[in-house]
DNA sequence: GCCTACCTCGGGAGTTTTTCCCGATCCTTG
DNA sequence: CAAGGATCGGGAAAAACTCCCGAGGTAGGC
């Protein structure tokens, strides 16, 4: 019998993974949590085989928590099941000593595969996690941002905040066709065909911040 | 007993929300589906009493679904069952016509009792997503939202996500013009002028989820 | 019923933006 | 000095956008 510990943030969610766990025959849902907090308490009582826990946790992450546990215990087998599966969150999990990373992508039957497997000491990763973790360059994302000259980068920049194409060049004393060639320029070299999928990336890459620009409420005033 | 359609696109996710129903006794899941498309295929072939749905879904969103299902049967029930609560966007579920909305924060009971009273004609909001609803705050910013239509709202929902026109007229099965049309009403109800800075509207209002931001500095050196 | 109002969807036409190609200058580096 | 790249912008064609319009559809009021 495997003793599992659920941390997950929703009730639900956690509830539907104890009834699909159990009902594999072999696993037990010996605790539940909500948050890293509470998870790691439950972990010290029932000292289970296995911690399933997710990564968006409300207060400190899942991370946090798989240290924790590690720091503990260092036999511990912690799988991470999580919506993100990207490269540097899975990444960091590992780091911080997960045995296992399935995505909620997967069928049922693999997280029951996952948690058999992690219980047994070995490591487990689903399919999907696999192929980010091996398809990435490191950090392909900022290496295209490298590609950018100075000036093609505060284009950049003014352009993800919002600014118009004639705002952007007043605010840098270029031509308007000028700024509209970098921006070409720009977005074939970081690979992206709309300005919104240019703000996106300038947001993952914490070019701007996401607060966003403020000159954008009021009424009818922005006409350049 | 009560015919349900689940439509989530995480199939762990799902089978644990099928078990939970099923143990209420009194319903039965009659489908599962992965995205709108097929959820809408899905209702087609065994009209559910209910239809449970996530709204953040591959393709075309929730929102969308709601829309098929309800032009093609106004008497259907949807319930909505989301991580996303924002006032927003259950406003714009229920303009869609959905008949209820619950949180995944919710207590796994709440979700049998939504489906029950759905199934009986009446609406249900658990207790967080009426919190919100209520207390939103008299937000310029939401109040400009609430402008808009369904149909504008998903236009620029996936406008806001990246998406060129082109793919946003595919994936909605629009004419390239009508987006473009859309898009310039939208612009003007919500009062930018460029997609960027719609994109970061969105993304204060939670309409649609950022990656989180990784640090980073300049490319080559900040200065020239 | 009928009427109004609004949403949905796209065509037409004109305007603007974007794209792609090009040449010019300047600056750095071998 | 020659080479390469970065910076700046013109020109022309393509694409996108804006604004105006009308056709259906649906919902609500009288």
């Amino acid at each position: 019998m495997i003793d599992v510990l659920l941390v997950d943030d929703h009730p639900v969610v956690r509830s539907g993974y104890a009834r699909l766990l159990e009902a594999g025959g072999d696993i037990r849902v010996a605790a539940e949590a909500p948050d890293a907090e509470a998870g790691y308490t439950a972990y010290v009582q029932c000292t289970p085989k296995v911690t399933v826990t997710d990564l968006s946790l409300p207060g400190s992450s899942g991370i946090e928590l798989i240290r924790r546990i590690r720091a503990r215990d260092t036999s511990a087998r912690v799988l991470v099941f999580s919506v993100h599966d990207e490269a540097v969150v899975v990444d960091k999990a590992i780091q911080s000593g997960a045995s296992g990373f399935i995505s909620k992508r997967s069928a049922p039957e693999v997280l029951l595969e996952a948690v058999r497997a992690v219980a047994k000491g070995e490591r487990y990763f689903s399919e999907d996690v696999r192929r980010v973790v091996e398809h990435r360059s490191p950090d392909a994302e900022r290496e295209v941002i490298n590609a950018l000259s100075a000036r093609e980068f505060e284009v950049f920049r003014l352009l993800a905040r919002g600014l118009s194409p004639a705002e952007c060049a007043q605010m840098l004393n270029l031509s308007q066709k000028t700024v509209a060639n970098y921006q070409a320029l720009i977005k074939e070299k970081l690979n992206v065909n709309t300005s919104a999928a240019l703000v996106h990336l300038a947001l993952r890459l914490g070019v701007v911040s996401g607060t966003g620009p403020t000159q954008l409420l009021g009424p009818k005033d922005g006409n350049h």
